[in-house]
DNA sequence: TTTTTTTAACGATTTATATCATATTTTTCT
DNA sequence: AGAAAAATATGATATAAATCGTTAAAAAAA
């Protein structure tokens, strides 16, 4: 992870974007800029707080072990968003990793600027409220999936929740490059189990694939899968 | 659910406790109280968002159905307890239920209100964010736990917490009183198969049943369960 | 109290999903 | 460019946990 300069933008940067017009400057007084590569480790699980992270470009995932082998990735942060927030208020120890998975530049401030930043924005301090809230309800919509739908529900979860963060590209494919580990890390179920159900999925005409790239032809159908018990 | 009077205390209630000494007034004015009986529901999945609720006295579940049968017991808020928050600032939808499983006494406050309480109170906001970011890990946790954890494990884990939480009668055993059918749900499993982990543990010495109470015996033994891989 | 309903107990069977094994392709590193 | 490492593809097998089925006990309602 390397320091480096970077010309700000002020209108991508969560914290920019949700402060007072004064407080701007000191934010860019205090933000550390760095670059990350594909792959990079930005913090582990275990590892001491030190402060808070935003993704200025490139994704990063925030995952959590379970054991030597086994990974389930929460969520993806892309541009503008926080990550590393949730160890606000804890015990100093990071509970979850954060990876990048694709190359990009991202900002960090340490715990007590942000503090500060709270207390002395109390817009951001709802806006952050607000952004916590979303996540809360995303992350137990997560584990009542994982807890009772079926993986190939969870696969046309994944991807719907993809398609909707990333976006499509100009051919129709989900705009994010994935590994196939990846993409069963964020589903909750093993390498082997989500091939044979995208697999499937090819079959029954839902997705297309192009390499890794994956397009949702029948979204309807896909829904479906995500609603009750089959 | 029963409106009642009844006389307040300001040192239990979440609000009371987190906002300044000359917003209580306020808040008291805008306060209800009512009455819930046991397996009483106060809101559902799909009910339209009113307002924000807090546990006086009882326990009250939040919960997750899938398809018609499977539930997924969130987490249980206990005496001056907030709950229902998860619906600010979302589409005015429900999309947890509560439900009391223990008869008590339960507050509410429109949404409204509750808005201009957060905007007056900066400690207020402050504090409720830090109680978010914490429901957040726990929530991640047990994502994570259903995702890759045994049966056995999220029944240790679940019995670990709901001690933590609600504490010891006089003769050791913990302080709730749940029906196994809740526990599998908190636990994220069948009753079936939690009804089979409980003897289990049982047979194994780390647990000890009276009735539906639950004591643990072996505290080390069940930690453990909670941790790696078997 | 008696009846009805709910909750609990527990064995048998099935099924979804993980695990294991191995070949092949693609990416990364030197 | 060539070697090493990582990611992908796919079948066979194992197993954890769900589902089904039935009986028994406890609560709740009449």
């Amino acid at each position: 992870m390397k320091k480096v300069s970077i010309i700000e933008d002020t209108d991508t940067c969560f914290l920019c974007k949700n402060c007072l017009k004064e407080w701007i400057p000191t934010i860019l007084a205090h933000k550390k800029n760095y670059k990350v590569k594909k792959g990079e480790s930005i913090f582990k699980e275990g590892d001491a707080v030190k402060g808070i992270f935003f993704v200025n470009s490139g994704i990063v995932k925030v995952h959590k072990r379970w054991g030597a082998e086994k990974e389930l990735i929460l969520r993806f942060a892309s541009e503008g968003m926080i990550f590393g927030h949730r160890a606000l208020g804890g015990d100093g120890i990071y509970t979850i990793s954060a990876t990048a998975v694709q190359a990009g530049i991202i900002s960090f401030v340490d715990t007590d600027f942000f503090e500060t930043t709270l207390k002395v924005n109390a817009d951001f301090n709802y806006n952050l409220l607000m952004f916590l809230i979303h996540d809360l309800r995303v992350s137990e919509q997560k584990t009542r999936n994982v807890a009772h739908m079926p993986v190939k529900g969870r696969v046309a979860d994944a991807l719907i929740s993809l398609k909707n963060q990333f976006g499509l590209t100009t051919d129709g494919f989900i705009n994010i490059e994935l590994s196939r580990q990846d993409l069963a890390s964020f589903s909750g179920a093993t390498y082997e189990t989500v091939f044979r159900v995208i697999n499937e999925m090819v079959q029954e005409k839902l997705l297309k694939l192009s390499g890794k790239s994956i397009s949702i032809i029948n979204h309807d159908k896909l829904n479906k899968l995500t609603e009750e018990a089959a």
